[in-house]
DNA sequence: CTGTTAGCGCCTTCAG
DNA sequence: CTGAAGGCGCTAACAG
């Protein structure tokens, strides 16, 4: 069908192996021939079959991403920062989903590892569990993880618990001696950010038990509009929340204040997690903890393409980027 | 390295064919054979390797989608229609970004023409020149496009034009007789846009002329704060704004207006276009027009898969998806 | 019903 | 410096 090595190779009158040298830029090849193949591979408009290139090389020159969705904020944003930085490389990338389902998960992960068409995989907020990490190793793909952590694999995540802690101390800085948390369901990132709120209350003297604690499952905008309505019911009610769930759910809990006519930051200040884009369009602006996702995702490539060079066993990498705390409207300082 | 066909041949004692055969249900093969291959499959662990099955078969079982940015709304919402969509069949995904560079795009789309690492591409909002789709053809690679048009491809779109009559028309509706417009630079979507707007001014009996034309070069928020600050300055300020740009845009225009002490709806109505998950978080909720982008990704990965089952040239399918408009509180009636 | 042969397109020895 | 041979892992065609 299209044209291979050998046509070129017919064209020019030698074989394959010397085009294949001139293409790989060899060395020991006369000028004068690498003159003339590189006329011919223009002349026909040859281009090398990648497929039948891996086959031999044991490599393909490609990528993977898996991730449970994506349509979540952070996966986007990581993934934009990989696919920049693979666009800079040769790498192409193929994208896993699972759907947030266990099975699908097993079925994906299982697959990606003995299909082969990837030479590594960033593993975006998958519960690798330790088969499937010695799984991936037998079959000789590398595996970077994004914000989950597998033992066995090199990570990139953010500090979740100091970003809680620092997102915590502010409102208990503003004066507020009950700060009410929202978190998703458990999952590492959830108990890490719960862990920065625990300690930055008991560093205060304070007792968690004191203040509601509410999880919000989905991470939605309707978990946050019941969360929301739960810390209005609540006997004493708090004078802050930290959603620790996130923007989007941050945006139902603000909802249900409003609806329920309570003023924000005036009776009550919210802190989000994310720093989405639409934080800043809010009203009032939410104060929430940005990470840098796409300098994340440009890390994990990063980190990939490292191990793909290295031939044997690294001991894993870890790396843990710090979050910032931008401060915004939906925080004010609590009545005396 | 890992383990193969002839492995598994060896151990059951019979030839490699015969066990491709068994993997790929062919008929002919003794019960007792099939049987004895697949429990050494089973044993040994085997999975075929999907590389060199491309080789022979002259499919890759892969398909390609190009996009200039996958931070954009709309690609990443079409984009995770088309992942569900595939997560269902057993093809791969794989992502191309041009980051909205000619050159960029240029040299993309070459390498996945010839490259062959794909079956089919869908083509999210790339301007495709006919060169381009005859070096797809000639490698054939399906093409599908989504949002923009290339002759000789089939297409997925929305119908631009009459969303933007439609949204015009709302707004005429409440009495307004000065519509600014705030559009995307020059592009089809843009140009579709622009008209059913002005159909819609005509129609009403108004002068398109009469009112502010603003561009958004970038569609940005920033673009947006300019646009609104320009229509505020207008020598005969318009009551209603129609930002066919996008809702990114629109929160700029809003924004502007605020700042400028200029209440939206009640002095300036605003109308959006995507209606992102943000739209009706804003203060007031932005009315805009809603696109399914989802369904429409689903579609183009549908006519792709149709595509590829067709071996030969069929005549290229359209289709034309409908907007909806989505009211909220951004528009209201005009002062009389 | 199963084995043998040939080949997908390319690259890497090993001779010459 | 270049050619010939072998093989990557798999499948299709043809024999037996």
């Amino acid at each position: 069908m299209g044209v291979t090595i050998k046509d070129v190779a017919k064209r020019v009158g030698v074989t394959p192996a010397t085009v294949s040298m001139v293409i790989n830029n060899k060395p020991r090849i006369s000028e004068e021939t690498r003159r003339k193949v590189r006329q011919a591979i223009e002349e026909l408009d040859y281009f090398p079959h990648e497929g039948a290139r891996s086959l031999v090389l044991q490599r393909t020159n490609t990528l993977g991403v898996a991730a449970p969705f994506f349509t979540s904020y952070f996966v986007l944003e990581t993934l934009s920062g990989i696919e920049r930085a693979v666009r800079e490389s040769d790498y192409n990338l193929v994208l896993y989903g699972t759907r947030g389902l266990a099975e699908t998960e097993e079925a994906v992960v299982t697959r990606i590892a003995r299909e082969r068409k990837v030479d590594g995989l960033i593993s975006i907020n998958l519960a690798l569990k330790p088969e499937q990490v010695a799984l991936f190793q037998r079959n000789n793909v590398r595996v970077i993880c994004l914000e989950n952590e597998a033992e066995g694999c090199d990570w990139v995540r953010v500090d979740n618990v100091s970003g809680a802690r620092e997102a915590t101390a502010h409102l208990l800085g503003l004066g507020h001696r009950s700060v009410a948390l929202v978190t998703g369901p458990t999952g590492s990132v959830a108990k890490q950010r719960e862990q920065g709120y625990r300690e930055a209350l008991l560093a205060a003297g304070l007792r968690p038990e004191d203040a509601p604690r509410i999880e919000a499952p989905n991470y939605s905008r309707e978990d946050g509009l019941e969360a929301g309505a739960r810390i209005l019911a609540a006997k004493r009610r708090p004078t802050a929340v930290f959603v620790a769930a996130g923007d989007v759910c941050a945006t139902g809990v603000l909802l249900a204040f409003k609806r329920a006519g309570v003023s924000v930051p005036r009776e009550i200040s919210l802190v989000g997690f994310d720093d989405q884009p639409f934080a800043e369009l809010m009203e009032p602006a939410l104060t929430t903890v940005r990470q840098p996702m796409e300098r994340m995702g440009r890390e994990a490539f990063g980190l990939l393409r490292d191990a793909l060079k290295e031939t044997r066993e690294r001991t894993p990498v870890r790396r843990d980027f710090e979050t910032e705390l931008i401060v915004r409207g939906s925080t004010s300082r609590a009545k005396a």
